[in-house]
DNA sequence: CGCGTTTGACCGGCGC
DNA sequence: GCGCCGGTCAAACGCG
């Protein structure tokens, strides 16, 4: 079993798409080689992925009717697509971290050739006159609602610091009820001010990042003046780290190399119909899932997990046959 | 008891 | 030089 196996087989489950978006909806300067290779490779393969997976659900559906003569054959037959899925699985964890941690390179190298640019012209300007305009005119979404991110340089910082730091803006739309001031990004924060500023009643926070003890990464949340629904988040500074997200998913990598064989059938609660989910994306999912409950994972993590759940949840064929392949190995079992 | 938050005091930059 | 203001510090406080 060769690299470009694992490399069709996870475009076609969601690869695909995450790139579609990386290139439409963020633009981001054109990818590493290595990313581009793969993604050729993986477009080129596409259609031997999709024969391979009507043969898959083809055999299953002989199994579920009880078509296949040799019994054992088909359980180790069943047991070594099984492995060769975990295996997927891992490649496709490791594809994902390695993609989340390129854009977010690109992004760094979009912001340094941004901020360059525009360097005179945050000289020139006012420190409190751009102050101001950071909490009242920039809208950004982080919740998908609103979205447009932007990033520069800090007006306001000092002199030697305005060479190495770099501030980005993120406002997020909340609840103008909820007090808290904040901003759930998948960091983790430790407050340690709060101020109530001249040009805007509502109190600013300010956090340090609190994940790593060397990340000197601090964010400064406040309401906007104009829409109090609205929290306005300033980063300063870079992080040495990946997120805790991204490491609990990385972590997830290593843990579903062991778990990969086992199958889970789950009731989606959003549809009537109850969809059938693969172990291949179960640990992502799940870890995924209890990251947006516990600490809210990046938007771009989510979404990619919810494109690789409807990638694979979409084909009928595919989750038909392999429920009914299920079902009738637990009857096998209990007979 | 440890850790995170709160909050008043303090510091430094900047404008007048 | 003085006052204003944003940013930071650190002791007090609260919570699990």
């Amino acid at each position: 079993m060769d690299s470009s196996y694992f490399l069709d087989k996870s475009l076609d489950l969601n690869l695909n798409s995450f790139s579609h978006m990386i290139n439409e909806d963020h633009a981001p300067p054109p990818p590493k080689r290595e990313f581009v290779g793969d993604f050729a490779l993986v477009n080129d393969e596409k259609a031997p992925v999709k024969e391979e997976k009507r043969e898959l659900v083809r055999y299953l559906a002989q199994v579920n009717d009880g078509k296949a003569q040799e019994p054992v054959k088909e359980e180790a037959g069943l047991a070594g697509e099984l492995d060769r899925m975990s295996s997927e699985n891992k490649k496709l964890t490791e594809m994902l971290a390695q993609l989340c941690e390129n854009y977010s390179t690109l992004q760094t190298h979009l912001m340094d050739l941004a901020s360059k640019s525009s360097k005179k012209e945050a000289i020139n300007s006012r420190k409190r006159k751009a102050e101001s305009d950071y909490y009242s005119q920039n809208l950004i979404g982080i919740d998908g609602n609103t979205e447009c991110s932007s990033s520069d340089e800090e007006p306001c910082k000092r002199p030697k610091e305005n060479i190495k730091t770099k501030a980005s803006r993120v406002c997020v739309r909340t609840d103008a009820s909820d007090k808290s001031l904040t901003v759930k990004d998948g960091y983790q924060w430790r407050k340690y001010g709060q101020k109530v500023t001249r040009d805007n009643p509502s109190p600013r926070a300010y956090f340090k990042c609190s994940f790593a003890p060397s990340c000197l990464v601090k964010k400064k949340v406040q309401r906007s003046a104009d829409d109090p629904s609205i929290l306005v988040a300033i980063y300063e500074g870079e992080h040495n780290h990946m997120s805790p997200s991204q490491a609990e998913i990385s972590l997830g990598s290593s843990q579903c190399v062991n778990h990969g064989s086992s199958i889970h059938i789950s009731s989606s609660m959003r549809s009537s119909a109850p969809t059938v989910t693969l172990d291949l994306i179960q640990p992502v999912l799940c870890r995924a899932k209890s990251s947006i409950q516990e600490v809210e994972s990046p938007p771009l993590q989510q979404f990619l997990v919810q494109q690789m759940a409807s990638s694979l949840t979409r084909d009928p064929n595919f989750t038909a046959a392999l429920a009914a392949a299920i079902s009738g190995r637990i009857i096998d079992s209990t007979n």
